[in-house]
DNA sequence: CTGAAAGCGCTAACAT
DNA sequence: ATGTTAGCGCTTTCAG
């Protein structure tokens, strides 16, 4: 393995030369800077993670917690991922990849043995079991979700309240007069993560605020529940012209069921979708969707985190703002279908 | 922090005691272990990732490169990635998350800086700039496919070839004489990844085994795209009963679209998928599948990667075998359906 | 069966 | 602007 010594005695300098050539933190004479930077190249040096994280007591790693349960729409969990990796090493951090089945523990293990330097944790619940550890560990934490008492912690979440009002408010602006929200399954609600609900009560306020009949039904993932839950909703409202859909796995089995129905999209019934903007994509007629930004999301939690381990006093919350993508799901009621 | 000093002068014993307590490499007296344990448990105490690894060159961490396209069907991904994830900490290892667009450097980083053990290597295409990476580092490794010239590495993948023909078999046998593959986009065979070949190819053989009239036809992902797909394949093909489906993509959109032209399944054309079995149920009707176990793959990796650190002999290709699932979407041709 | 002590490779005072 | 050096916490000889 090559060291910094070998590096040092390459170069013609002392081993701390080169640890402020690679961190910065003193100055270095333009000379010798370049001298070591040669030779760190021409042999390949990478310094030792272990020893750099003894020394230094940063680890430069920083942990995501993912949940592995099936009821979460995979693909976003994987952008969200991904973008976490981007960003972490774009601050010169890596990714631990850890899940949700070791439990609490896991987050304490990881932190007491100085494996990382800050965790992000994903699918944070009302009364979350891991909350508490991370009060306890006191290390730097950004959640992503909000858990019951998220006081003393960093919070990052899509704004859902103000993501349903969107939907309502352009469905409303179209001139529908009575409306449905197609939720995510009753497990979602009872697992009490939140955002379910923080959906709902965005859809009822706007709803409220414009005086529109609504009705709201949970829905489960196969396709046989959301046909049942699509007809039986228009049987129980016949004057039903728009829908707003929270639910991944509901999108396309709802648009072929429609389809069944007779009912034509944006014909007789308007669609709008809170969900990732591919899934809007890949269906006909193309959505017009509020987008979940995985991305986004994934990009601000790496930011608040780097943020915390520079010692930056960094916003508890933080709600991304959504905003609505026209598509051809959604026209005025009664408008002929081409 | 807790340090093994503290638990060893808690304990009442040098620190050497405490190590070998936790590494087992020596005898300890049952009076002793139980000491140390306890005051293991009492302090919370867990050693130093970094002091560890550096100490024993070791760092307990594997690093899992994963593909960020957008081909790739994600909830395999996933599925791959959590059973790593446990079946890593089964051994007392982390998971380092990895995406490709460090590329090739993003390998020569993490193996000199000592951050990882080894590591597993998904989406192996057949000229694979990151196996001469593998090669020149000797790091243990495990890939999941196969590149070109596999030689000196070891190599997992599910047996495609086998899993085509275990489809072609299961029609053949019901009777179909005029069969169709439903293949990955055309970009999937572009990128050399390998496995839509073997499929390709095992399906040719199998069809040529059993003397059936078949075709093959790369399929892009979209609605659309499978409904043009389809409907051109009976306008070519119109004495065509059985489908093979090798698309995770296509498959929720060709039964629509089989439905859309009154084609029912099984009546009129059956249709055997290979894709995610949880894709497989969440359809109607429920198809019969040759399930990709995602989760087994993982958990080979992981034994095998574990076996190399272990310094034992592992074979170097593990082919998976397939198994066929029966479900709803395959009969004998111009059965009744229900 | 247990201790003592020499590093592992790096960082960050402390020097100059 | 650069060099010297004392640890960081652990594993692992070497001793007993």
């Amino acid at each position: 393995m090559v060291t910094i010594a070998d590096v040092a005695r390459h170069a013609g300098v002392s081993p701390s030369t080169v640890s402020y050539v690679l961190s910065g933190k003193r100055s270095i004479s333009e000379q010798t800077r370049s001298r070591v930077e040669e030779s760190i190249r021409v042999l390949g040096y990478h310094p030792h993670a272990g020893a750099r994280s003894l020394a230094s007591s940063r680890a430069n790693v920083i942990a995501l917690v993912v949940p592995i349960r099936t009821d979460m729409h995979v693909p976003i969990l994987m952008q969200f991922a991904t973008s976490v990796v981007t960003g972490a090493r774009e601050h010169d951090h890596d990714v631990l990849l850890l899940t949700n089945d070791e439990g609490p523990d896991g987050l304490r293990r990881i932190t007491r043995s100085a494996l990382v330097d800050a965790v992000i944790v994903m699918d944070i619940e009302l009364n979350d079991s891991r909350v508490p550890v991370l009060r306890e560990v006191g290390l730097p934490a950004v959640l992503i979700g909000f858990p019951a008492d998220p006081a003393g912690l960093t919070c990052v979440d899509w704004d859902f309240v103000a993501a349903a009002a969107k939907c309502v408010d352009h469905l409303a602006d179209l001139g529908h007069g009575e409306i449905g929200l197609i939720a995510p399954p009753v497990a979602v609600f009872d697992r009490g993560t939140g955002f379910a609900q923080r959906t709902t009560s965005g859809f009822e306020s706007a709803v409220a605020r414009h005086g529109l009949k609504a009705v709201v039904r949970p829905c489960d993932p196969s396709h046989s529940a959301v046909r049942d839950t699509v007809k039986r909703l228009f049987d129980d409202h016949p004057g039903l012209t728009g829908l707003v859909v929270h639910n991944e796995a509901a999108v396309a089995p709802l648009l072929e069921t429609l389809r069944g129905l007779g009912r034509r999209v944006p014909g007789d019934v308007s669609v709008v979708a809170m969900c990732p903007e591919d899934l809007a994509e890949h269906v006909s007629p193309r959505l017009t969707v509020v987008p979940i930004p995985a991305e986004e999301i994934g990009r601000r939690a790496v930011q608040l985190v780097m943020g915390k381990l520079d010692g930056a006093d960094v916003p508890a919350a933080t709600l991304i703002d959504p905003h609505l993508r026209p598509g051809e799901s959604a026209a005025a009621p009664g408008t002929a279908t081409g």
